[in-house]
DNA sequence: AGCACATAAATTGGATCCAATTATAAGATA
DNA sequence: TATCTTATAATTGGATCCAATTTATGTGCT
């Protein structure tokens, strides 16, 4: 698994018509910059100096900064006035905020999407859930559970709400699983996981809405778990300072 | 703007003492942007010329590229490559996209929100309501209307679902809206709200989450036989062309 | 040593400049 | 006249340059 991020989000899929999939320079930026914030390979508070990030890309600091800018609003770097970008980070009641959201968005995108499921979207989620189930290294861990919550959202018809879902599971990962790798196996969480597609098979939507909100209710506890356990984790995000 | 010196940094030493304001250029041209954006001033497909702009707000075309970008990310206005930004549209597959979220989110945020209500909360709600029955522009009336929306999820103690929702409500008000203004009058909305807000008197979260689902739902009902109706406005949002 | 203050280096926000692409207008041709 | 071609103007993406602010450094003083 060479780059489980890139890709997730770009805008036009497959829409170049013709010539040359001509991307702008800080489009590649962005996307580069993206995939290792979200992966962890840019840890929380990392300063992205636009200098060191211009030379790096070949460029001057224009797309440098366009990239910026626009990583900003997706919420994964913070501009703080004249003294640059850095690494946007998470306090434990943000986490909890996002993975509220989550259980918003994915328990409606599940309601939608599991009466139009067919057989193959069974079969699809089996295969998931049997190549969770060999992953071995975090990174593999977490890209198959992810795909897995896609795959639930994935018959909705609402290509809006599974891009924001994808969006704010990326940005939940980062956190959750370097977190949880250690202090929680990952078959309690796929035990989960193959009872919510049973439900899926049975058409049992109310089955798939609470098990589901129970599933990421879950990860809400153990998180709170560690968090009370030892609370000095250099990995743990901090709230960004708020400039004060 | 022929003053090579002129300088468009506030330098007030003493006056900065107080650690908030300052904003950069950039901020306020998008600001500015996205109010005109979602207040219609700027009709969907209006071409966003960089020099014209810049020229506007007395700056150069970087931070108007800057603001350019991040409403981008916003999904507000659609970068053509070489071509330039134009204000964004969506169709109506997309706003009825748009409007499901929102059923997600509103939601949710009121089956967390509507607990934690003290009657102060429900006064207030009391009030946005009577404004809205005095309200005689489209834009009061839209305002009041968001207003009430965002009031029934204050509670939930969950800051950036709030926002989230805050987004979405202009992003689809600026479309239903001014669809809306003629069809349909204000008073049937009008007795959902009220039943809606009585169902948070009585703590009857069921209750107010279905009302809620089905208030918006009915948005879509509306929507849909406009579309029905004539399909010709120049006002509706046609599909933001896909650069072919 | 430790601290205030001045000074220099980094680094950002913004402006101007240049090259490449796209849109527009004019002229030529059938 | 309509259409194709070509020259020209707009306009964007990117690079370089400047001014202002922050951060690091160093110096003098008690």
């Amino acid at each position: 698994m060479d780059n489980p991020v890139s890709n997730h989000f770009q805008k036009k899929p497959g829409a170049m018509t013709t010539t040359s999939a001509q991307k702008a320079l800080h489009e590649t930026i962005r996307t580069q910059l993206r995939y290792e914030i979200l992966s962890g390979i840019l840890p929380v508070g990392q300063p992205l100096k636009q200098d060191a990030l211009a030379q790096r890309f070949k460029a001057s600091r224009i797309p440098v900064r366009e990239a910026l800018r626009q990583l900003e609003s997706e919420g994964l770097v913070v501009h703080h006035l004249n003294r640059g970008a850095v690494v946007a980070g998470m306090s434990m009641d943000q986490i909890f905020e996002m993975l509220d959201i989550r259980i918003a968005l994915e328990c409606h995108a599940a309601k939608l999407s599991v009466p139009n499921m067919v057989e193959q979207d069974f079969q699809t989620m089996e295969k998931i859930l049997e190549a969770y189930s060999k992953a071995e290294s975090v990174q593999e861990w977490a890209e198959y559970n992810r795909r897995f919550h896609l795959a639930l959202g994935s018959a909705s018809n609402n290509r809006r709400l599974r891009r924001l879902i994808e969006e704010f599971c990326l940005n939940t990962d980062r956190y959750t699983h370097v977190l949880m790798s250690k202090a929680t196996g990952k078959e309690g969480p796929q035990s989960d996981h193959y009872r919510i597609l049973e439900a899926c098979r049975r058409r049992d939507v109310p089955a798939v809405v609470q098990l589901l909100e129970e599933h990421i209710t879950e990860t809400k506890r153990e998180l709170l778990a560690i968090a009370r356990a030892g609370d000095d984790r250099p990995t743990l995000a901090r709230p960004t300072p708020t400039m004060a």
